[in-house]
RNA sequence: UGCCGGUUGGUGUAGUGGUAGCACGACUGACUCUGGAUCAGUUCGCCAGGGUUCGAAUCCUUGACCGGCAGCCA
């Protein structure tokens, strides 16, 4: 049987733990994401990795919310990162967890660590402790506080916790080796003292393990055997390894986890950083955080991306360890690919251009047949309304037509599709000399389906029943930078792109076009693909969010 | 210039001593009542030098270049 695993070099290890029989042939990961900012694309590869690499391998995969950091922490993070695991299509089960669900634990472990004579408290000042870490190149040298007493160290910890100390006023410090070439080695700050309300463990507390503590430590007493994080925690790697060593954990944990790196992801046209998302929903260069622009799990799910389409997507661009930036093509590929196969096919006319058929009676309509979806019959059928007036695209009319322009030009042929053969009679224009309404003709004889339709015209294109049009709002969106990778501009907001996002009002939708089966997202024929906004669109008045563009060829031709 | 990591077509990723493959993109052509889709094809790559070997992307070595690290952030 052909086996289903990722290949990487992640699953690459697996493999060989797995038949070492490492951790009893048992894999657990964990998505441990801070609840300080909305989760991105680059997330949804984490994501789908540990919760992919856990079932493909028979194993778990927890949800732990790295919470130690209170000033930054917020219950709404908290809410939008379940939901967004949950709508990608994970299940945490019942192993939801949160590093403060570990303080008291914790805590006990520090006690120890301290008994042990492997753990100090320290009256150094911030910047005290910065000038004592040395630098790159040149070693750090010891604080005098570290060859404090055991006992001096427990009550001094003790009283920190109490309450007893402003904040700042000491440390908590690993005693590892300030002479170590690897900064995080230098004594490493275990805990610092922070007034400020816990989301969930109120004012319990005053002190908050760091992140190098909390983390290794919450992996071991989750049982977590493969600790996949991002590049930059490398050199955390020999301090996740000392924590994990050097606590006595009585039998509480069973697991050995070992940390693995990858490389994060970057995007073309767009930035990842938490720090930089938020900056341009708070100064209100984009909506929100679910702004359809923006590359989060929130912007992505509201402009119609499906999960199942980032899914691929963090299949397709891989795992390793080089950095990398992956085409944003490649995104849209996956969403076009899955949509092409299941979005119903519908006419919307995006900027109206009115003609009328002359030798068509007045008053008259016919329900022509048009398929729902031309890659998949099952989707079935439906009726649309044709009449004496219709609206066609502008730009499928040109006066003086360049070369290989194959739609409709003056006294020229264009196929409507599912319905008749026009020819272009007569331009009529305004006194400003632009275009107002084509006066055309039909061929009775060319009808879709009909036995003497097989005439060939070149051109085709989607039309809407003047009479019977819905009036829509859509939104079109571009790369929200126009720079390929804005983190290289000396201020990445430079790069922004002011035509990002395009309304147009006014747009003519083809009639019930929200009682259409699998409503919810659609190809506008030859436009792209399209979905009702989740929070502007109304019954009364629709608003579409362009998902992603067709492939457009003739776009290509006509630059040239 | 201390430590850690990395370098395979335009982009991403396989290949772990035996014919460098896949995907996306680009380009040709066919087909098409969506200039979509589909189909066929083309283009394009092992960072460099030295070594080991019958044979090296893969092993050794020297170098170049890129990324990360000096929060009481994660």
């Amino acid at each position: 049987m052909a086996s289903d695993l990722p290949v990487n070099f992640i699953q690459n290890i697996i493999n060989q733990d797995l038949e070492a029989d490492k951790n009893d042939g048992k894999v657990h990961t964990r998505f441990p994401p801070e609840p300080n900012g909305y989760l991105h694309i680059g997330h949804a590869k984490s994501i789908c990795l540990n919760f992919g690499t856990a079932l493909a391998n028979n194993g778990l995969c927890n949800l732990r919310f790295d919470d130690t950091n209170p000033s930054k922490e917020e219950v709404e993070y908290v809410d939008s990162i379940m939901t967004d695991v949950k709508w990608l299509g994970f299940d945490w089960d019942d192993r939801l967890f949160y590093a403060s669900d570990y303080f008291e634990q914790l805590y006990q472990y520090a006690v120890g660590l301290i008994k042990a004579g492997k753990a100090y408290v320290c009256n150094l000042t911030a910047d005290q402790i910065r000038d004592y870490r040395g630098t790159l190149t040149e070693p750090g040298k010891e604080s005098p506080y570290r060859n404090r007493s055991v006992d001096e160290n427990l009550d001094l910890f003790e009283r920190m916790r109490a309450g007893e100390f402003e904040d700042g006023y000491c440390v908590l410090r690993a005693k590892i080796d300030m002479k170590s070439p690897n900064m995080n080695m230098r004594d490493p700050v275990l805990y610092r003292i922070l007034r400020a309300t816990h989301h969930r463990t109120g004012d319990k507390w005053c002190i908050y393990p760091m992140y190098d503590y909390a983390h290794p430590l919450s992996d071991a007493l989750e049982n977590i055997t493969h600790s996949i994080c991002t590049l930059e925690f490398s050199d955390h790697r020999p301090l996740y390894d000392w924590c994990i060593e050097n606590v006595d954990y009585s039998g509480e944990a069973q697991s050995r986890p070992q940390q693995i790196e990858f490389a994060r992801l970057n995007l073309t046209y767009t930035v990842m950083s938490k720090r930089k998302l938020r900056e341009l929903v708070e100064n209100g260069y984009v909506d929100g955080w679910d702004d359809p622009r923006m590359p989060t799990i929130s912007g992505l799910r509201r402009r119609g991306y499906t999960p199942s389409s980032i899914r691929d997507f963090c299949e397709r661009i891989g795992v390793a360890k080089r950095n990398s930036m992956v085409d944003i093509a490649l995104l849209e590929h996956c969403i076009r690919e899955e949509l092409n196969a299941n979005a119903i096919r519908v006419m919307t006319v995006l900027r109206p251009l009115k003609i009328v058929i002359e030798n068509y009676p007045e008053g008259q309509v016919e329900w022509l047949e048009t398929e729902n979806n031309p890659e998949n019959e099952a989707m079935g059928k439906r009726k649309i309304p044709f009449s004496r007036e219709l609206y066609i695209e502008q730009e499928d009319f040109m006066e003086n037509p360049p070369k290989k322009f194959f739609r409709l030009r003056p006294g020229g042929e264009l196929r409507l599709k599912s319905a008749y053969i026009i020819k272009c009679e007569q331009v009529i224009k305004n006194d400003a000399g632009e275009i107002t309404e084509l006066i055309c003709s039909y061929d009775p004889d060319s009808k879709s389906g009909g036995p003497t339709s097989g005439r060939k015209v070149k051109g085709t294109a989607h039309w809407v029943s003047v009479p019977h049009a819905v009036d829509v709002e859509v939104r079109l969106y571009d790369n929200l930078f126009l720079s390929e990778n804005p983190d290289e501009e000396d201020d990445y907001k430079t790069a922004l792109n002011p035509a990002s996002r395009e309304i147009l009002q006014g747009c003519k939708a083809e009639p019930g076009i929200a009682e259409l089966p699998q409503g919810n997202k659609y190809q506008f024929l030859r436009q792209g693909y399209f979905c009702q906004d989740s929070i502007l669109s109304k019954p009364d008045k629709m608003v579409f969010n362009r998902i992603v563009s067709l492939r457009d060829t003739w776009a290509k031709v006509s630059k040239n």
